[in-house]
DNA sequence: CATGAATGAGTATTCATTCAT
DNA sequence: CATGAATGAATACTCATTCAT
């Protein structure tokens, strides 16, 4: 999912109507977390607010209205927290590495890594993101501002190929390949809880090892 | 998507309630083809009948009850027409080759001929399929008969692995590794009609190429 | 259900759009009978022109648009040709008897013992009768000829007291709840296949003889 | 209807979504007094949400499916109801008495001057009954209670037997006898208001008070 | 903050009927 | 006669949102 997370998201903050902390006050959080739980297993398009609600012990989802500017609005937040998460959970493993290469297997592994610890935030986040539509504008800004995130990493495939480290390929549709097969796992986990993502993690990281050095 | 096209929507035919012919009637087509263009446009879930109907110009959504048993008998049908469309496209480019190293670059790059050609096609395919969940017995029989046809290209990657063409690494991995970098340029074809999908596929094939070869 | 059959459905005749002659043309006697196995199975508002249409072995529910101008006409189709099956079955059996109360016995058993012949054709008409409101004129003119078939039986309960074989009653009372009576078993017996309708049938003669007769 | 009520409702009362009170909400309530209206002038099949909901002054159907976790259960809630207000009714008047010939009397005279002053709600609930296939399994547990009420009613005939006071008959075909003749004056009562409906309680007592009376 | 009732648009589906072929 | 496509109204039900309490 991710190479390296930015604080890309800050734009979207603006738009929050109610709650302007960078931590989550009670209430919002715990909607946030059923939100995921209900993402993650009846998917994005049937995880209605009734639904979110019962999952959060709440008895209305007026609660839910009351909290974020409607749907939109907590789908985003959804996203925002799995990215902090994410974000938390991989950066040092990344930074841990100097080599392009090891960056590289560091950012797979350590995605899937979280896959097995969080399958639900992973999982939603997804979900949210493929189901994606330009209908509202502040969702297509937040698409951007994860576009903007992959270009980040797609900059670190070009370092490496700058210093030799890496092959010549198209940086862009390598990364797009990685998230992709990533996504992939993260879709199929959901489902399969008897898959071993841990293990897909070293295969694919194989994988775009191979894909990525320079052939001699 | 498809490395080799299987006989495996057969068993999808006989839930059909009505038309019993291969080709389809003039009528079951037309909204076929609408569907596919619908959920091309606004997803799978929100491709409502009343969206369908309009854009089909049929005047109501019952017409479309009429000629359907119900939305998955509709959606299994758009992803057997894909299916039907795709498997006449890409099985005589593979098979014009006998090396697997050249099929599986035929398969690749055909896959995104094929989006090039039919873009819509292709993206409602994905979406289906994307979204569905264990709830109708029979699309979940659909799903398996997709991932029925998974197998038998993942068969292919095993045979050139023993033939010693390809090297090692774990089939499946590999497959939906494939599969997934193909999906995505589908579903990003959708929303950006400027990339060049021909591109990409030559540069995913070299990819995968990479990936796949015996590392001396 | 009925004491003595009568002519009183000849008015109900001339309503019919199509085929005036009295032993029903082929295509017309087929579906009235599909529409009585249909309606004794799933009732008169879930008998759809589908589900008869299908039963019949008919293609299209137009055919039954065709013959029938409209639903309420098929239904008083199906009235009609019950009771002409009721007139033929009860009439000899009634008057074979001289007696009052043996007539009242005969008309008991013989609509019981006829249900156990015909168990669908009384279900279907007792379902339809009971479903009536007062909203196609044609149906309310066809409710009172019902009623007026009972009052014929009504006067021969009255005849019965004149003579001082029964005795003191309301013979209107009377008569409904013997009707009532028959009609529950109709009722029963579609859902109860081992309910011994013949036996309830000389339970019910019993039991009504015991009501009429003269106390001493 | 009822010769004595019972609890048997108990069961129901576990399936309702919300509102567990004893005493019905002031919409719920609302909504259910508009669905008795309703059903008495239309028939059970015919009172469709909508027309429910213009009786009762709601702006739209979503409100009942609020209320109610659908159309079976409103129609449960009904038939509890209609059983509440006839336990209450008809129980102290039974009970007064001691001779089973009084109790039969009472009952069957009280079930009438209960439709006397309430006639749609006894209209209701016979139509519903009527009208009940085994679609639904709560419905069905639901018949069945209905059933296991008649069963208390059909004891009460056989002590009547066992004590001498009642002759010999068939206790279960006496019984449907009676609450046919009682549910017909229900159907007829709904149409023709001049129908003197306690003046046919009384005959109906004679006729039944004959009926089981022991003959000398 | 929280509740729960209310709203109104939106969902797929069924239905009897009509009509061109 | 018969077919099968087409229509348009009607069905119960779900949804996110609003608002008075």
């Amino acid at each position: 999912m991710l190479m390296q997370a930015k604080n890309s998201t800050a734009k979207q903050k603006e738009r929050r109507t109610k709650s302007a902390s960078f931590t989550e006050t009670g209430r919002r959080a715990q909607i946030v977390a059923a939100a995921i739980d209900v993402i993650a297993e009846v998917g994005y398009h049937r995880a209605s607010f009734a639904k979110i609600a019962e999952h959060a012990g709440l008895s209305s989802t007026g609660m839910i209205s009351y909290h974020f500017d409607g749907r939109d609005d907590l789908m985003r937040e959804v996203v925002t927290e799995v990215l902090r998460l994410g974000d938390g959970y991989l950066r040092p493993r990344i930074e841990a590495h100097t080599r392009y290469a090891d960056r590289l297997r560091a950012s797979i592994e350590g995605n899937l890594d979280l896959l097995a610890e969080y399958p639900n935030h992973l999982a939603a986040m997804v979900d949210i993101l493929a189901n994606l539509r330009g209908g509202d504008p502040g969702m297509v800004a937040f698409l951007e501002a994860t576009e903007a995130n992959l270009t980040v990493q797609v900059e670190q495939l070009r370092k490496a190929q700058r210093t030799g480290e890496f092959g010549d390929f198209d940086p862009w549709v390598m990364m797009r390949a990685i998230r992709a097969a990533i996504d992939d796992v993260v879709r199929r986990a959901t489902h399969d809880p008897d898959l071993d993502v841990r293990a897909v993690g070293r295969e694919l990281a194989d994988l775009f090892d191979r894909a990525t050095r320079k052939t001699p």
